[in-house]
DNA sequence: TATAATTAAATTGTACACAATTTATCCTGA
DNA sequence: TCAGGATAAATTGTGTACAATTTAATTATA
């Protein structure tokens, strides 16, 4: 039975799904995050800090798909926690570099449960989360080109 | 060339292209939603509200997966726009009944553009699409028997 | 080389998102 | 029937998110 608003019904929808399974599986991270003190956000800034080790907050915010409002604050909490150091670069004071410390160094090797136990919940087999990771990135990809007019 | 921690590596990671391209959807329904009033929030209550017309909070909260700390304040800013109405229900004073107003309806026809506009966004084949929506849905359905205890 | 344009963060303001607690109502069994 | 437990929203507090604006520094150009 064909109806007019079909379109509009929760079950027809792929971004609710989307938006759900992000937040459900983020969720499922706060225990073992709790652990070693960082929200889900500042886990992955210390991600790709654990692997750069130095990047300015705009580098950053285009691996994370965040900007400075969100980040800003977050950077001066991690900051706080001893985890990183937060400092103008000489050769141009706009960009302000961010360095993972010692401690924040130290973090990395109590982290690394943390992806193990997450996987647990999600129970994928290889050929979905290959797939769906394709596909993600694929989506991404399709829509970064489009309104950015950079 | 193996390394400990690339479990921990931002690009090994399922959960981040899946939170990245949450929010980078929701980005596009933003010019298409502005023009209807609503936030992506609102709107997916609006789109409940549009097939339920009554619904209490906590059914609402779990179609959403949302908790009443959201709900509430979202709820009121929409009975302020005219869109719902709010009343205990006359048998149990502790739901709260939503209501969709004749004004809400209305904005149904009104949204009729917006998934059709998000998609062309997102590009998709058919078959990715069906993939993707059901690979979530299992997801979902996987993390949801887990810790919750009830 | 001054001024305009550009760039990077920070700030401001609005809107979630959720854990934990509180409040109000309802139910249940001694 | 009434105290204890359960339930539904609301509240409180913290932490994102992001659009829009501002501030400060750099670069381009007239």
């Amino acid at each position: 039975m064909y109806n007019k608003y079909d379109s509009l019904k929760l079950k027809n929808q792929l971004c609710f799904p989307l938006y759900a399974c992000s937040k459900e599986i983020i969720k499922n991270y706060k225990p073992f995050l709790d652990k070693i003190d960082l929200t889900y956000t500042q886990y992955i800034v210390m991600m790709v800090l654990w692997e750069a080790k130095v990047i300015n907050v705009k580098d950053l915010g285009k691996q994370l798909y965040l900007d400075s409002g969100t980040l800003t604050p977050l950077l001066k909490k991690l900051e706080s926690k001893g985890y990183i150091s937060r400092n103008r670069s000489d050769k141009d004071e706009r960009n302000l570099m961010i360095r993972v410390t010692e401690k924040g160094m130290n973090l990395r090797e109590d982290a690394l449960s943390v992806p193990q136990e997450v996987s647990k919940c999600v129970k994928l087999t290889e050929e979905e989360a290959k797939f769906l990771y394709k596909i993600l990135y694929k989506m991404i990809g399709n829509m970064e080109g489009e309104d950015n007019n950079e």
